[in-house]
DNA sequence: CTGTATCCATGTGGATACTG
DNA sequence: CAGTATCCACATGGATACAG
């Protein structure tokens, strides 16, 4: 899963949603930011079993399909810090309903 | 993207609905779908590019995931139809969302 | 602390041919 | 008509080492 590119041509709307969200660890950096925000070292302790090039990777996709916001501090030692755009708030909504979809899914089996 | 195992122990039910829904071509079958049962050929058709063994692999996969319902004619030529479970037919105020979602996305862009 | 760079294993998806 | 069976290319994701 990579960042949507303007050469694209998905058929359909509902997989350009998949698309931004649906990488391996997306939701679950989804997750975490929609707590507040995030630094990287954050992030990785939170999502246990990521390493950090998949971090990096997936959050600069997130960061691309603006979703996500990158605020780095000139400092040393560096310090940046992940929040989630007006934009990936309004992804909120879905991401319940999907939470509640698979509540219920795995009651039903 | 495969059918969901009972080994599987996914952190995060959203992330048991995007496997479920996250295969290549599984909103694209279940667009169809909602419109009503489909048989294999008018699936095949409808869906511009995908191979039969793509078709039928992520048939099965919605079939296991007690999504889609499988009838089988016994006659000959064969005839196979498919329709949503009721469990299936949950699925789609998400996907209404994901596609509403996809349109505000694309014009925020 | 927050990344890059490299290398590599695996899985996913696809082309093609064949079958009950 | 509705599949299976092979074979294969590529993308995805991960381990590890290194860097500003």
């Amino acid at each position: 899963m990579e960042a949507i590119e303007s050469e694209d041509r998905l058929t359909c709307s509902v997989e350009i949603t998949l698309k931004v969200i649906g990488g391996r660890w997306k939701v679950l950096i989804l997750r975490e930011l929609f707590f507040g925000v995030k630094r990287f070292g954050e992030l990785h302790r939170a999502l246990h079993g990521i390493t950090q090039k998949m971090l990096t990777q997936q959050l600069r996709e997130l960061e691309q399909d603006g979703i996500v916001d990158r605020h780095v501090y000139l400092q040393v030692p560096p310090k940046v810090e992940y929040s989630l755009t007006p934009l990936g708030e309004t992804l909120k909504p879905i991401l319940d309903s999907m939470h509640e979809w698979g509540l219920k899914y795995l009651q039903s089996r």
